[in-house]
RNA sequence: GGGAGUUUGCCCGAGUGGUUAAUGGGGACGGGCUGUAAACCCGUUGGCUAUGCCUACAUAGGUUCGAAUCCUAUAGCUCCCA
């Protein structure tokens, strides 16, 4: 193991705060391997790159000797965090967690080292507990204190309905890390209340309290509003190679050091050189956020796969040739009896437009093309003989069909 | 249990009987410039083979020549009292 200086600065490195400091090196100083948790709720079958956040800094954890515990919430999912929202999140089935559970699972294992991670579920504890355990739990709690929790406050003064249940969910998450002995619990900014709950909790049943380290949250390609399936601004660790790259080029300039530190493969000292030269001018933003892309690529796919998305990216947007793979889409061809198609109705059928209605203005505003060629505004009925076998239609940058 | 208020398009938010899918902003999308970045400029933002037709301002009825706007009931939400 590294001297406890050491450790602690690999820890620290990218944290939004730990709380307290001084504990973690206490606990480092012991010499034994810490148990560090991260509960995660597996509300959608698939992990983004914020998700990859915390798992990045438990892969540092276990690369410094420690072990992890992942927490599958099948248990607490049926409640749903409340954090960060400011709405009631609806109750998931079993079924649906337990399948959400399973990719969760294997795309985590990308990031985490499988010999230092033990997987639980918390449903194993929760669903069998009695009210009488229920209510020595949620007995250490008072409502002051859960109301304290600035989602609920907002929530309240925002007259937005917050209903009884959610108070469980901190309860919940704390009697996991009482469960599992945490010596740190992980999670994002947002989570930090969640994580001092499991720290009262400890202390109150008369163990050594978890340290809470949280991430900073990872904001999505709109480089604003933190990554989120619901915003669409999400990078899937699951996105196929090319979308990968092109959703990594499309984040702002300001955001690819943040990236680098939380969501890449590189080690502190390479994200500080990228930092220190992005910051005096002599690195290259679009440079970098290629080779940003090639380093998440080879992460949750292979370094082949990274060198091909790459190449599709630039045959498509440096040199405007199509993509490789293009859908082919059955359409009926069938002119009327003008002898033109319609054309609009055809861009809606191959799913490039949600309505004609869109596909027309999209039309009108030059966003259509066929086979390169700009489509002329108002040009809703076109001659069919422009539509062929093999005709490609596009719209926008990144939509396109050929007709079969 | 009683009372008051509120409910508009993806989101916020104008609009209190009378041309009009309904001001404005955000977001999103398309075009230009670019590096699928930012900034900036322009356009679009209910459906429909469309100089028109249909559906829309929580839901269902009603008043009226005419309703997002008035009335009634129902539902959701919020607050106050108990």
């Amino acid at each position: 193991m590294l001297s406890v200086d050491e450790q602690m600065r690999i820890i620290t490195s990218g944290t939004a705060k730990i709380v307290p400091e001084a504990d973690l090196r206490k606990k480092l100083e012991k010499g034994a391997p810490l148990n560090i948790k991260l509960g995660v709720d597996p509300t959608s079958p698939d992990l983004h790159l914020g998700h990859a956040v915390p798992l990045r800094k438990m892969r540092q954890f276990q690369d410094l000797g420690h072990r992890v515990t992942l927490i599958i919430g099948n248990g607490t999912a049926t409640i749903g965090d409340p954090s960060g929202k400011n709405s009631t999140r609806p109750q998931l089935s079993q079924e649906q967690v337990e399948a959400n559970a399973a990719t969760y699972v294997s795309q985590a294992m990308k990031i985490l080292d499988p010999e230092k991670t033990t997987i639980v579920h918390n449903g194993d504890w929760m669903f069998p507990m009695g009210l009488k355990e229920l209510l020595a739990v949620a007995s250490k709690f008072t409502v002051a204190r859960i109301l304290e929790r600035d989602d609920f406050t907002k929530r309240y003064q925002s007259q937005t309905p917050i209903a009884l249940h959610e108070f469980l969910y901190p309860v919940m998450q704390a009697y996991d890390s009482v469960k599992i002995e945490a010596d740190v619990e992980m999670g994002g900014t947002d989570q930090l209340f969640n994580l001092l709950a499991g720290r009262e909790l400890m202390e109150k049943m008369g163990m050594e309290p978890q340290i809470a380290l949280t991430m900073p949250l990872l904001e999505g390609t709109d480089g604003v509003r933190k990554m989120s399936k619901s915003y669409g601004n999400y990078i899937g660790l699951t996105d196929a190679p090319a979308d990968m790259f092109g959703k990594t080029m499309s984040i702002p300039d300001e955001m690819i050091a943040k990236y680098y530190r939380l969501a890449s493969s590189k080690s502190i000292d390479e994200v500080e050189a990228i930092e220190a030269s992005l910051a005096d001018g002599t690195g290259d933003p679009y440079q970098l956020k290629r080779a940003l892309a090639r380093d998440l690529i080879t992460t949750y796919h292979s370094a082949e796969h990274a060198a091909a998305a790459e190449a599709e990216f630039d045959r498509v947007f440096k040199e405007n040739q199509l993509p490789e793979d293009i859908a082919e889409v059955s359409l009926d061809l069938t002119p009327g009896e003008d002898g033109t198609v319609y054309l609009a109705g055809l861009l809606k059928d191959a799913g490039l437009a949600p309505s004609a209605g869109e596909a027309r203005r999209l039309i009108d505003g030059g966003g259509v093309k066929i086979d390169g060629e700009a489509v002329a505004p108002k040009s809703y009925n076109i001659d069919a003989a422009l539509l062929k076998s093999g005709t490609v239609l596009q719209v926008g940058k990144r939509k396109f069909a050929r007709l079969a």
